[in-house]
RNA sequence: GCGGGUGUAGCACAAUGGUAGUGCGCUAGCCUUCCAAGCUAGUUACACGGGUUCGAUUCCCGUCACCCGCUCCA
């Protein structure tokens, strides 16, 4: 709290009080545009909260992150197919999910057991008075723990728990509205509203109205398509939980608070993967719902460390009784030590049937999973991996950018992003030593292979050989191929290794085979 | 949402009530045979809007954006 008195002091205070961290982040901001990995949006006109737009490179370092993700959990394995949905979905959709609930009710939630609520359905208890309590103090057993406490001026307490320690009224606007529908809403609101004086309240009543008529929203998640096209998707694929539906894809919310560069903005793109495994009773060879629970933490903590962001750097969070949604029976955080301190990549929960068994419920379609084995029809439980692919790209470029000193023999230092290979936006940049005595012509003959075989490779001739390497070791690029003097005699070239430097002479013949065997 | 701070070229910075410099970068040329060499020329900026003033990048107000802290986070 010391460090209050230095709140917005100048920039030195600032260095003074912490460690290198926030520089590090101003540091890889102003490479992110120099370089053309992110810029702000319509940055021209001043730029927009919270919008970025990703660069030549920021584009290819992402789709690398995404076709990564896709490769692991769809390609790489029988059990998990994908789809690629409609951003707009039914408004029902968001009933049914709780997202809509707050548009336009007073919402409160109740702190103990989560129970989200309209404040004006609640039990009325007259304010100060002491009530009795029970709350879950532990969700793996159940176990409950009386407590005591006054009822504040809302005059409220949870329908669920009896607890009297509710939030604030809220009016929640998470979801983009929008209509669809060519006529613009306003036409329609202007028609119920003309020649009529209306209170508050019913004007309230009569703009919403007018406006639901023709509103849909932006999805502020990606999972609600998995769970709608449950059986679509099941039957189509004749899939037999446990099996998952993975989705890639933007989605939108208006986030009170936006921080940290791309962290946390209000559209977003998620990588999401619906697991469904049989409930407790149905489940087979011990592998029920916990196990693959477990089982989906350790997989996605393991899919950033093989893709080299740092094992210490990483943790993973289980979520406390008190943080979990009111559904969900278990949910880990896979967390990144940002130069800002812990914050999460992705969330692992444990839906339970409570998505399935909601779409249900408003759609009157039966949701259910019929196990002809067992003759028994069943809603699977849902396993959830929901990361984010900003976060993910901006985690590995935050992990990957490194400075170091002049290396042996040389006179300046660098700046090298030590991206994964497979990760990095240009996997091979092409030079001929000099201009001159037909190099460039080799080198141009060289990239064209590249480009051919499907391999992003970049060609460079302008300064300095050195200069050069340098170019490409700070856009993340690992590996460098040189035509020089002996080409012309062996056909050779050398070829240079980002991280270590070194370098080594294969047959022009063979660089692309050679690059390519290295970024499998 | 609340409080504080910041806003000058692609990036990092400087100066100034009389319309702006430096370094790096970038472009072209010369030179250059392996790790940010040198020379020459060129390129690019006062976030936006209003006010005060003979004159504003500079002072004042508002807006926008970003940063820090709190709050919030389905």
């Amino acid at each position: 709290m010391s460090e209050q008195g230095e709140q917005g002091k100048p920039k030195k205070a600032k260095e003074a009080k912490a460690s290198a961290e926030p520089e590090i982040m101003e540091k890889i901001v102003s490479l992110c545009k120099q370089r053309g990995f992110v810029f702000q949006s319509s940055e021209i006109y001043g730029g927009l909260k919270s919008c970025y737009d990703y660069g030549p490179l920021g584009a290819e370092l992402k789709r690398n992150v995404k076709a990564e993700w896709w490769r692991a959990m769809v390609h790489g394995r029988e059990d998990i197919v994908g789809i690629d949905a409609s951003i707009i979905m039914h408004p029902n959709v968001w009933r049914a999910s709780g997202h809509l609930a707050g548009f336009s009710d007073p919402l409160v939630d109740c702190k103990d057991c989560k129970e989200r609520g309209r404040a004006d359905k609640w039990p009325t208890v007259p304010e100060g008075t002491e009530v009795e309590y029970k709350v879950i103090v532990d969700h793996q057993t159940g176990k409950k723990e009386t407590r005591k406490g006054a009822v504040g001026k809302l005059g409220i307490v949870c329908p669920n728990c009896g607890s009297p320690n509710t939030s604030d009224i809220r009016r929640f606007n998470l979801m983009f509205r929008t209509s669809l529908g060519s006529i613009d809403p306003i036409e329609n609101i202007a028609a119920r509203l003309d020649g009529k004086a209306l209170s508050g309240d019913e004007l309230r009543r009569v703009l919403s109205d007018a406006v639901n008529e023709t509103a849909v929203y932006l999805r502020p998640e990606t999972a609600q398509a998995m769970f709608t096209n449950f059986l679509n998707v099941q039957t189509t694929m004749r899939l037999k939980p446990p099996f998952g539906i993975a989705q890639q894809g933007k989605s939108f919310r208006n986030e009170v608070t936006i921080e940290h560069f791309t962290f946390r903005s209000c559209e977003f793109e998620q990588m999401e993967m619906e697991y469904f495994v049989p409930p407790p009773q149905y489940a087979e060879g011990g592998k029920d719902d916990m196990y693959w629970f477990n089982y989906w933490c350790q997989e996605r903590l393991s899919w950033y460390i093989s893709l080299g962001l740092r094992k210490e750097k990483l943790r993973l969070r289980p979520h406390s009784a008190d943080e979990l949604a009111h559904y969900a029976k278990a949910c880990s955080d896979v967390e990144y030590e940002y130069p800002w301190g812990w914050g999460e990549l992705e969330g692992i929960a444990h839906r339970s049937d409570f998505d399935l068994k909601q779409h249900e419920k408003h759609s009157s379609k039966k949701l259910t999973y019929f196990d002809p084995q067992k003759n028994a029809h069943y809603h699977p439980y849902v396993i959830e991996p929901a990361a984010g692919a900003d976060r993910a790209a901006l985690a590995f470029l935050i992990d990957a950018y490194a400075e170091e000193p002049p290396p042996p023999g040389t006179k300046e230092g660098r700046t090298v992003l030590r991206l994964h290979p497979r990760l990095a936006p240009i996997k091979v940049a092409v030079f001929p030593l000099v201009k001159k005595e037909g190099m460039p012509d080799t080198a141009r003959k060289i990239v064209a292979e590249f480009w051919k075989h499907q391999v992003n490779a970049s060609y460079d001739e302008k300064d300095t050989i050195g200069r050069r390497y340098r170019r490409q070791d700070e856009c993340g690029t690992p590996y460098c191929i040189t035509v020089d003097g002996q080409t012309a005699q062996d056909g050779s070239v050398t070829i240079r290794e980002r991280d270590s430097m070194k370098q080594e002479r294969i047959q022009v013949a063979d660089a692309v085979g050679v690059v390519k065997k290295r970024l499998a």
